[in-house]
DNA sequence: CCTCCACAGGAACTGATGGCGT
DNA sequence: ACGCCATCAGTTCCTGTGGAGG
């Protein structure tokens, strides 16, 4: 009599493992050399090299799409930087700030603050005004005779964010130093948008935009290079399959150049392999590894919503490929069974395009003559998908 | 050619939350 | 104790619109 799970242990125990080291199959882990993007290596580090010399460097913005290792260059030439610089009387405080991490103007502000030093009761997490924040990095900086370098990745965001509430927080920090008398203050940028200077403030554009550089995408060949030297490091000999690498290169590489897709898309069609005992990867187990790798990302999607997006989602999926006011009704129906409020049909207007955004649903706008104009939207994932990942909670159980 | 539908989607506002400085 | 500030979900009010049907 063999019980399943001293089964599966045993099987595990005794199959052995084709990947060596897993840290290497993360896209943010920081290889000493990271190849093909030497120029731009070199381009960042130049545009940087005053902090050597103990003065101001320009500001500096780098574009380029997700995955094309923009973060990990600047990074990387910063760290660098540091390193020389620290044994010098120049120091140097690195300050490193994702816009999409922070939802608010204030929530960014009040990141960069902690990264200088500032303590919650220096620098509290809410309550202050903006203006007032940003008076104490200020003086924060000043007074420690801080040389502080601001990277701002996503820094999109933080433009769409300064627009919405009319803060004109961008233009003061790339002019800060003007205001300082002690320490200074160095911005580089990080835009996945190139063409997001075109809306910015003109005077943003000439302080930010002293110095550009660009990552351009990797081409699959490229994206083949990058995961043979993962792949050489991470996996034991010849357990990569050569069509697997190539669709994997192929699948992530092909629309956008993603070296991130691609690496995500190498680790879990590892880890499939090995999981099923076998010895090498192939072509199944990165496709395999792709369907799951959506899957995932759609079930981790459709959780995180709040009860009324969800309440909408279901919704559509009981009157799929309709438009918005019967899909309203459908919601208020639903409202009713769970004895809830309904939301005006404005709010579930915005809540529609919010849920499209993110690709779970479709939209597509019809003019239907006298019969007015309208959005019909339909489900962009498999209705199971949904009953699957709605049915441990416990109120929407009885209505999908 | 005009009308008029059934919404799209912008703007401004509200009320609650939470916490500041004085 | 008071006024002020930022933020968020949601509401109210609004203007805009392609084309079927008259």
């Amino acid at each position: 009599m063999s019980d399943p799970i001293d089964d599966l242990l045993d099987a595990a125990e005794s199959g052995k493992s084709i990947i060596k080291n897993r840290d290497i199959l993360h896209f943010t882990y920081i290889p000493d050399t990271i190849l093909h993007r030497k120029n731009e290596q070199e381009q960042v580090t130049q545009s940087l090299l005053p902090i050597l010399k103990q003065s101001r460097p320009s500001n500096l913005l780098v574009y380029g799409k997700p995955g094309t290792g923009k973060t990990l260059v600047v990074k990387k030439v910063l760290s660098k930087i540091q390193e020389r610089v620290e044994r010098s009387n120049f120091p140097i405080k690195l300050v490193y700030s994702n816009s999409k991490n922070e939802t608010t103007l204030y929530g960014l502000l009040v990141s960069l603050g902690r990264q200088l030093g500032l303590e919650q009761d220096e620098l509290p997490s809410n309550g202050l005004a903006i203006s007032e924040v940003f008076k104490r990095l200020l003086s924060k900086i000043e007074g420690g005779k801080l040389n502080a370098i601001f990277v701002i990745d996503e820094i999109d965001y933080l433009a769409q964010l300064v627009v919405k509430t009319g803060k004109d927080i961008l233009y003061q920090l790339t002019r800060a130093n003007e205001q300082l008398k002690q320490g200074s203050l160095t911005m580089v940028g990080i835009s996945n948008d190139l063409t997001f200077k075109e809306k910015l403030d003109p005077r943003v554009i000439s302080s930010l935009g002293e110095e550009e550089i660009v990552f351009t995408n990797y081409n699959v060949e490229q994206i083949k290079k990058i995961l043979e030297e993962r792949i050489n490091e991470s996996f034991i000999e010849n357990s990569i399959e050569e069509p697997a690498l190539n669709l994997c290169a192929a699948l992530a590489g092909g629309e956008h150049g993603d070296a991130r897709r691609a690496i995500d898309l190498l680790r879990v069609s590892g880890e499939l392999a090995e999981r099923q005992q076998s010895d090498k990867v192939t072509i199944e187990h990165v496709r395999e590894a792709s369907l799951k790798i959506e899957e995932n990302k759609e079930e981790a999607s459709l959780k995180s919503y709040p009860l009324h997006e969800k309440l909408v989602i279901i919704a559509i999926m009981k009157v799929n490929g309709s438009s918005t006011g019967e899909i309203y009704s459908s919601y208020k129906n639903l409202c009713k069974a769970l004895g809830k409020d309904e939301l005006t049909q404005r709010r579930i207007t915005q809540m529609l395009s919010e849920i499209e955004l993110s690709g779970i649903i479709s939209g597509r706008l019809v003019h239907q003559g006298i019969h007015g104009r309208t959005k019909k939207y339909k489900l962009a994932i498999s209705s199971e998908m949904i009953k699957k990942s709605f049915k441990d909670d416990l109120s929407l159980q009885d209505i999908v």
